[in-house]
Formats: C-alpha cells, structure tokens, sequence
DNA sequence: ATGTATGCAAAACATTTGCACCTGG
DNA sequence: CCAGGTGCAAATGTTTTGCATACAT
C-alpha cells in the first residue's frame, strides 16, 4: 500500500496528507512554498485550510520527508527530501532553482567548522544569480 | 567630517542615521536583529522609532553600507559591510556567529555556477552546528 | 523654503495557535 | 470509541506603509 512514509512518520493518512504530498511528488520545480502547495490544492478542488498545510509541512518537516529552505524571498519552501543532499542555485530574476552538489565544497566546510571550534549540524549554501533559460525574463510572482 | 559615508549614499546626515551607525560600528558581535538596534538605542536614551530603524537599515543596505542576513532565525540580521566577502557559522544552541572565508569554496561555487549555465550575483553560504565556547548553553533570546 | 525624514499607528505578510468539530484505525 | 487531525478565526512576530509633523540643506 502506499502512503507508506506517512504511516512510518508515525501520522495516521489522512485525506490533505496524501493530497499534500502528491502535490509535492509532482509538482514540477519541486520547490514550493506553503501558499503555493495551498493554491494547488484549490484547484484541484480539495477543500483543505491553510493552517493544514502548514502543519502537515512541519510534519513532514520534522519526519525527514521534508526540507525547508529559507532563501533570501521572506518565506519558506518546501521540497521532498529524496535523500542525497544538495544545495541550490536560485535564478533571481525567474525563480528557477537548480541543485548541485559538490564533494569539494563539503570538505572544506568541515574543516572549516573544526578550525572555528564547532560541531557542523547542518549548513545552508545558496548561490543566486542569472540563469541562461530563454523563458527568463518575467518574476515568477510567488504570492 | 565623519559621517560622509551617509552623505555618500545620498541620504541626508540626520540623528537617527548616525546613531543607527554608530551601533552597528560598535556592537560586539556585529550581527543585529533590527530589533537589537532598536534596544540599544533605546538603552541610549535615544527616541527613534522601530520603523525608522527598519528604513535606515534598508537604506543602509541599498547603499551598500551594511549587508542583511537571513539565517534560519526568521528575521533578519544586519551587519557592517567592511569590505572583505566572507560567509557564517552560526551556532543553533547560542545564537555566536563567527565568520570565515574559503578561496577554495569561492572558486568551486564560479565553477558550478558556470556548468550550470548561471552567472552569479551572489551567494550565501551557512554553517549551522554547536560551538564549543563555554557561555554556550543558553539561548540567546533576540527578543 | 522645500523636499526628505521621522514617529506613530495601522496595515501587510508569513506562520502559528485555540478551540469546537470531524475522522481514521 | 477516542486520540489525533482539521478548519476557521484570531493571535503572533516581523517588516512595511500612510500620513501629518519636524528637520536638514
């Protein structure tokens, strides 16, 4: 059966979960904010509130489903956790997110931390800049 | 005359510019909550509104004169721009933030940036982890 | 003088929470 | 049946804005 990652974060399915994280599976940049998973469930007809996506989020959040990013907008996005970590390049004039990951960098960033006397938990490394897509040009407009 | 930095960004030299300056030249640890400004001044016996502190900031920054951060923290912090490019380790537990620079991570990052067909403006790279300083254990409560 | 700045209060956002009702197991 | 989940509205915390007044130049 499926929905089995819910069932396995401890939450019982329940019908905006699954909706919710459907939306996430298809949702194509994979990258979206709260508001924008919301509006999508609206046109798909399912009557679920605001506050419900938020809190599923944060569960989901909490269960390793999934990440939240707080890049420079004022407001969080989600994205599925598919395992491999990465980091993003977000384009600042379309939005467009693209992901890379670098063992490099990740290297360094450790020895990094040890020469400053911390202990890493996690880090943040977001590159922002223009992208070369032809359809670049319009903001994306995320409210 | 001092002072000639407001005047350089084409803002008028008034009272609350100057004190707004005079804490971010001065604060200990050089990363503020807008906040954190507003209290000082307040501490300082100075009458300036939380949204003046708000739009000198942004001004501030516009201008070039100090950089805003968005850490995981949900407001943002403010800092001093003396120039030198650097990026952050900030610490979950205390709220320290330190700070470091790697020619080996800048270079990597043009690098990836570049196969992923982008020009970058910027980026922003964030440390997040324990720090081993001995006054870390408790909160630092920015509020 | 005169265009900017400021203070205050209200507005705007993103996100969270209290509470009565609903629902999955 | 019953703990947990949801919707709605109200509350929160941060940042922005409208407007009448005050101030640099």
């Amino acid at each position: 059966m499926d929905n089995q990652e819910i069932r396995d974060a401890g939450l019982k399915v329940t019908l905006p979960r699954i909706k919710i994280l459907e939306i996430l599976e298809q949702n194509p940049d994979l990258h979206v904010s709260a508001e924008d998973v919301y509006k999508r469930l609206l046109e798909k007809g399912e009557e679920i509130g605001l506050a419900t996506v938020y809190r599923v989020l944060t569960q989901f959040e909490a269960a390793g489903l999934v990440q939240r990013h707080n890049f420079e907008s004022g407001y969080s996005v989600f994205e599925l956790d598919r395992g491999g970590h990465h980091d993003h390049i977000v384009c600042v004039r379309c939005g467009r997110v693209a992901e890379f990951y670098d063992e490099t960098i990740e290297k360094r960033q450790q020895k990094i931390a040890e020469e400053h006397g911390f202990e890493i938990k996690d880090h943040s490394l977001t590159l922002y800049g223009h992208c070369t897509d032809p359809k670049c040009k319009e903001k994306k407009g995320k409210k």
